[in-house]
DNA sequence: TATTGTTATACTCTATAACTATA
DNA sequence: TATAGTTATAGAGTATAACAATA
């Protein structure tokens, strides 16, 4: 039934689109989580890299960069900071000192439950207006689309 | 139940948040359809502009901004490069000339539909994998977020 | 004086590629 | 020769603030 017969306001093309919504909640979320640790000087990908560090202690900044899609280049200067905060050691790996393990400081490993507090915050924050039940379902779906497409690099951004 | 007792393995904590999907899913499906849009020389920023402008003739660049949430210096260089395409015409308003207003040419009128048709080919490619049910009650559930929180900013990146 | 829009500048983030050290 | 990581360089994108023209 086209538009001049119901009388109904033509909608934004954008809108139509999933997609949109998607993002326009995705941005909101993630840029209030961003600029929450920005006030701690830290950045989302210093932070993704201080998680996964934390949950897989030794691994290489190699194996790092590709879990978080990034080149090794990048990588290297997130190790950089989080270093120069003292909260992230380098060592050269006994079985080929090209390599370097990567590991938490016990500073960085005091500290992270305070981001994570910051991380449960920001969602409970935006996603506690659902329901118990809208949310499981939320992330049903969302996990779905991760599944169906293969989605696997973490969003470091 | 602790996890010692059931055996299962700890879930990665980043994983325990909603804002971790949803930004794992939006950055994939936005990532796409900006990569599409770049193969044609156009970011997202000038796509969304293109759309508003199309939805708003004779908006001021101020309008503009404000709804896609940029600065006027950076919405300035975006409207620089639609009309480097001869996409996009600024024309002194009558009532205060120091206001610009904003209006599609022929030829960015003709131009738009196929940026639609890369819109909604790359929402079909992400979302046909839900039921329509299931598309209904994402949108349902993103719309509900978007609505409690006021969320308003025109996505952009 | 205030406002519209542009421009100059700087900053952040990232990729690319050259480079060093080790394998 | 190949690989791990670092560093130098460049580019995109955006904000801030100084600016010119107009109100």
């Amino acid at each position: 039934m086209p538009n001049a017969s119901t009388g109904k306001i033509p909608p934004n093309p954008l809108h139509a689109h999933l997609g949109y919504w998607l993002r326009l909640v995705s941005n909101q979320v993630s840029g209030s989580f961003a600029s929450a640790l920005q006030e701690r000087q830290l950045s989302v990908a210093e932070w993704v890299a201080l998680n996964h560090v934390e949950m897989h202690p030794d691994i290489t900044a190699a194996s790092l960069a590709d879990a978080m899609g990034m080149t090794r280049g990048a990588i290297s200067k997130v190790l950089d900071k989080l270093q120069a905060k003292h909260w992230l050691l380098r060592t050269p790996s006994p079985q080929d000192s090209r390599a370097q393990l990567l590991a938490l400081t016990r500073s960085g490993k005091r500290l992270l439950p305070a981001f994570t507090d910051m991380a449960d915050a920001n969602d409970n924050r935006y996603f506690s207006v659902l329901s118990a039940n809208e949310r499981r379902e939320l992330r049903r779906l969302l996990q779905k689309l991760a599944d169906a497409h293969r989605i696997s690099a973490i969003p470091v951004d």
